[in-house]
RNA sequence: GCGCCCGUAGCUCAGUUGGAUAGAGCGUUGGCCUCCGAAGCCAAAGGUCGUGAGUUCGAGUCUCGCCGGGCGCGCCA
């Protein structure tokens, strides 16, 4: 409806263009909105504002001319000139009746568009490491990549779906010494447990699994384990050089092969829960990459060689440096250490490089925002190896507060006190959480009100929007029971009858979709089709109050039906995006 | 100290890439079920858009200063 009102102010201007009354030069873009106040009709257009400067002619005076190069059509009911030089369009009813048609026939199908024209896109989202259970932070960068996939993917691009696994690195050399030091205490070793290990229950269950199924095969003395290594933190010492201390030790003593097998268990035990967590959530991923295997292929020394030939890469004091400041970094950073091992960092220049040499033309990561400094290191690799920084977009998500009973729930990763995804997704439904954790500005801080998201009222935006598909599916079932059918061809014949105000302010809510659809996807909001929708459910629920859809008068009932099935449609198709469920009967 | 994000109704937040008289929900107050689901609807009250300047036909929106809050500034990941 927009995109048509569009083509047909540019034939205007394209017209005038040709007659010269308008300079042959590139114009701005035809702005074009909805209006505010249904006195200034459906849409209206600034154009004539924008270009009075640039013809150098009178707002008003522009416009004029304007609407009189318009092409005629049916669908427009009038064009009014107003203020300083707003071109309003007024549309005629049939232009609302056909969004009722489009819907019905288009299904599923209806709001998706072909803009993307299939380029690639590919987003990377949650990530986290697989050294414990994902959390309630997590869970929003789950809902909300998921989410921006969905829309993506109903423009027309081509989505794929990437979870980064940091499976090498300290992170989970020191699970892997928790898992062991559990394990050892299980064997009735007595061992003091590092500051710096993980506390969470989770490692003494993989501990327990471990010793289910070997025994004693993986024990050693306590006193072998600790002898001559430096003081832990309550001892005075350093937590993080006790625990690589601890980690060297766990290596020799359980040589490389068991060593392994405890990382590995780990590390796969842990990696399995949260595919099932997520998988239970509704998020599904093409592709689980390894950090490992980025190494194992060489591909990080590729990378650190590409900058190398860039002239980007210098020493010193032992470590190899990359030159991120002259691409507007603050500051060089370290890609190789001075014990020979490369960093983290280096690992994700060599995977975003691997991004872009797998052919995606979009690449789109999802951060918690606590990660926003890191942006610029990244965006500088990218450039100084001859990629577009560009094609890169960042998208940084707030953590979630959790509230109960108006109270905020204290969290701390340290110690282990955390409410993880899935306790919250016991505790209020997959849906409420999936919708909650998007209904707000990603880079807006969440306050999730957990007593809200269980209520099952008014209050709760989810019930609300649910309820009003479940009341037309009850709808239907009234039809039946009355003995009556659904004659939808009569309906679409007679959708001139929608005369009531509640009819017309549906009619307008419906056509406004996929307008919605679009800015949402391309602008990655999804909270702008959350909101949408929750709009949509309030103006079915003030019409379905005030007029009765299954009149005596079976032309007007067939009329309602089919608007009402419209609204169906149009909350299954965005909840399903949201990845939110409509049920048929709650 | 430097960098990024955020200050809109009592609370939680929208505000259509600079447009017309700033909007929802919750909460408060008052109405609506002999009638398709009251998990619903309607109405009222509630605002110096943190603050001071600037840019222009027009600023909640853009620029700068200040105030207040969050995050980040490792040879960690």
């Amino acid at each position: 409806m927009k995109t048509q009102l569009q083509q047909l102010i540019e034939q205007a201007l394209q017209g005038l263009r040709q007659t010269g009354q308008l300079p042959a030069t590139t114009l701005p873009s035809i702005t074009l909105e909805r209006t505010r106040d249904r006195a200034h009709g459906d849409f209206a257009s600034t154009i004539a504002l924008a270009l009075a400067k640039l013809a150098r002619r009178q707002p008003r005076e522009l416009a004029q001319t304007i609407v009189a190069a318009l092409p005629a059509v049916d669908w427009i009911d009038r064009v009014e000139i107003a203020g300083p030089g707003f071109i309003n369009f007024f549309l005629a009813p049939p232009a609302y009746q056909q969004v009722v048609r489009d819907i019905l026939r288009q299904g599923d199908a209806y709001g998706r568009n072909p803009l993307g024209a299939g380029n690639r896109v590919q987003v990377e989202f949650v990530s986290a490491n697989p050294t414990g259970p994902l959390h309630v932070g997590h869970g929003r960068g789950a809902a909300f990549g998921a989410t921006v996939a969905n829309l993506l993917e109903a423009l027309g691009f081509q989505v794929h779906r990437e979870y980064y696994v940091n499976d090498a690195g300290r992170q989970m050399n020191i699970l892997a010494a928790s898992v062991w030091l559990r394990y050892l205490e299980l064997c009735g070793e007595t061992v003091a447990f590092p500051a710096n290990g993980y506390k969470g229950g989770y490692v003494r269950e993989i501990a327990a699994v471990l010793h289910g199924e070997h025994g004693a095969a993986y024990a050693v003395p306590a006193a072998d384990l600790t002898a001559g290594l430096p003081p832990d933190e309550p001892q005075g010492g350093d937590k993080e050089i006790y625990i690589d201390a601890l980690i060297e030790r766990s290596r020799t003593l359980l040589g490389e092969n068991r060593y392994r097998y405890v990382f590995e268990l780990g590390l796969n035990t842990i990696l399995d829960d949260i595919r099932e967590d997520l998988r239970e959530f509704g998020v599904i991923y093409d592709e689980w990459y390894s950090e490992r295997s980025l190494s194992e292929r060489g591909a990080v020394n590729k990378a650190i060689a590409r900058l190398h030939e860039a002239g980007q890469i210098y020493e010193k004091d032992g470590a190899l440096w990359f030159r991120s400041s002259a691409f507007g970094d603050e500051k060089d950073r370290v890609v190789q250490r001075e014990n020979g091992q490369t960093t983290y960092f280096a690992s994700d220049i060599a995977y975003h490089l691997e991004k872009f040499e797998r052919g995606f033309d979009r690449v789109i990561d999802v951060w918690g925002a606590d990660h926003h400094g890191y942006l610029p290191r990244v965006k500088a690799a990218l450039q100084a190896m001859g990629v577009d920084p560009a094609k890169l977009d960042v998208l940084l998500v707030q953590f979630a507060i959790l509230y109960r009973q108006g109270i905020r729930v204290p969290m701390s990763t340290r110690a282990g006190e955390f409410v993880t995804l899935r306790e919250l997704r016991q505790e209020v439904g997959n849906d409420p959480a999936r919708f909650f954790y998007v209904m707000r500005k990603s880079e807006q801080h969440l306050d999730f009100d957990l007593d809200l998201a269980k209520s099952q009222s008014r209050d709760n935006p989810v019930y609300y929007i649910q309820y009003a598909h479940a009341r037309v599916c009850s709808v239907m079932g009234k039809l039946r029971e009355k003995g009556w059918t659904w004659d939808e061809a009569r309906g679409d014949a007679n959708l001139s009858r929608l005369v009531e105000a509640q009819e017309e302010a549906l009619l307008v809510a419906l056509s406004r979709y996929p307008e919605v659809l679009e800015a949402a996807a391309l602008q990655y909001e999804p909270h702008q089709l959350a909101q949408y929708l929750r709009e949509l459910a309030n103006a079915f629920h003030t019409y379905y109050n005030e007029h009765r859809v299954l009149v005596e008068d079976g032309v007007l009932r067939d009329a309602r039906l089919n608007l009402s099935l419209a609204v169906r449609q149009i909350i299954r198709n965005g909840l399903s995006l949201l990845g939110v469920s409509a049920p048929e009967v709650m």
